[in-house]
DNA sequence: GCTGGTATGTGCGCTAGAGCACAGAGGCAG
DNA sequence: CTGCCTCTGTGCTCTAGCGCACATACCAGC
């Protein structure tokens, strides 16, 4: 797929001045990630970002007793390690691959050092605010809302992310993400499968109808889309 | 209060070098913050940014139907507005005094004007770095732990921001914050009561055993705290 | 075609917390 | 002292989601 190789696929290095994406290209490094993968361990000192292209990456927190939540995930309008140029060089989550693919990486002494140019700041930092916002509305969905909705919130959220409108993904990863019990994604699932939204089965889920998901989730899922839009403008059709 | 007027009361100010705090001082403009006034609205294009002293503000995501839930709480240690220094301009959550004080503020375009030094800049990415590490740990809690654990974490973390150890704060508020019902504050703040480790009455909350609340609070409060501590370390004794 | 592993469906009792209704109790204004 | 308002306590019912125990169903390798 060379089209998943070419850097512009992910929409913030497509972003970038031209003249700025020329000087990274020598440094950019093509890996293919795998599902599961774990691109950094919790308080790790993070070596490369990662710049999805085909993949999608949960940021998680994994609890004490081994119980996890998704915090966020990033596809190939984001970045993965933001805490490299952040300056605090790690933080308390994992960061696993949920969907694999590809992506671009660049070495820690790289980024940190372009971090000082104007544009490339600034396109870094609207893109954490909008991670930002993506986490401050998982806090919210997390107290306030259905199982119901934040099914259909994440199932859009990753969708936005990759291209097509299947997932690979068992409920039972996407219980984990979720931070529920298995059983209950499927209750939620099978709800979402007889109304003729989705279609899945061991592993792969069809999304038949988007706004069909989009009626029946919370307006977190809309409160983030509009946010990352706003911020991150698609690129200039040039 | 003089003490509490002396911008070096708040950590971010008093983190900076001399030199740059000379040069906002005659910018900076003391204000005073009263319980409930709101410093931004959901979307607001942002006037000033606030420095707390004395004062604790909520960033608020309020839902359609009202509902509310806290994302995260700033107090001495940080400032309210990042979205201005981040590209953003505004931001969909509300920010409202929780507990009624003093504050710094400093106009919009003077901090973006400022963010362009390094010093400046290195100090308040690595404060929107703990930021988000606490927002993070608000989704983690709001979905796997108990009211009980909490409210224990709640208080920790508004202590954290006031010098003494009485908080004025009544249950209604809490629970608003928390996103729960004030019964539900009702009970776990009973249970503390009997436990001992509280005293309260009509909007005052005493704390009398901080280690036992850290006992009782899930591991967020201690994950939230030992990552300021780590990005923001506390002034040099100088 | 059998066998084993993985993915999904189902049932049941349990509990935390929601929603609602109202009862005391302390402070403040007159 | 009285009356009112705000804050806190209590008692119900109701439901979403948990934990656990299995049943089924599909795919893959031998």
């Amino acid at each position: 797929m060379t089209t998943a190789l070419d850097p512009r696929t992910n929409q913030l290095l497509a972003a970038l001045p031209g003249s700025d994406r020329r000087r990274w290209l020598p440094q950019l490094e093509p890996v293919t990630l795998a599902l599961g993968q774990v691109l950094y361990e919790s308080g790790d000192t993070l070596s490369h970002v990662y710049f999805p292209t085909s993949s999608i990456v949960s940021l998680l927190y994994v609890m004490d007793n081994g119980a996890s939540a998704e915090i966020a995930v990033v596809g190939f309008e984001g970045i993965v390690g933001i805490s490299l140029f952040m300056g605090g060089e790690s933080t308390p989550s994992r960061a696993v691959v949920q969907s694999a693919g590809q992506a671009w990486r660049l070495p820690a002494a790289a980024i940190k050092s372009e971090f000082t140019r104007a544009a490339v700041l600034h396109l870094l930092l609207r893109y954490t605010q909008a991670l930002i916002t993506q986490m401050a509305q998982t806090a919210v969905c997390n107290r306030h809302h259905s199982l119901d909705q934040q099914l259909c919130r994440w199932l859009l959220l990753s969708l936005d992310r990759l291209q097509g409108s299947e997932l690979a993904m068992t409920q039972e990863l996407i219980a984990n993400m979720l931070g529920v019990r298995r059983e209950g994604v499927t209750e939620a699932a099978l709800k979402l499968q007889q109304a003729g939204l989705i279609r899945y089965a061991r592993g792969r889920i069809n999304v038949l109808d988007r706004p069909g998901l989009e009626q029946r989730s919370c307006e977190c899922y809309a409160v983030v889309k509009t946010e990352y839009d706003r911020l991150l403008p698609a690129k200039k059709a040039k």
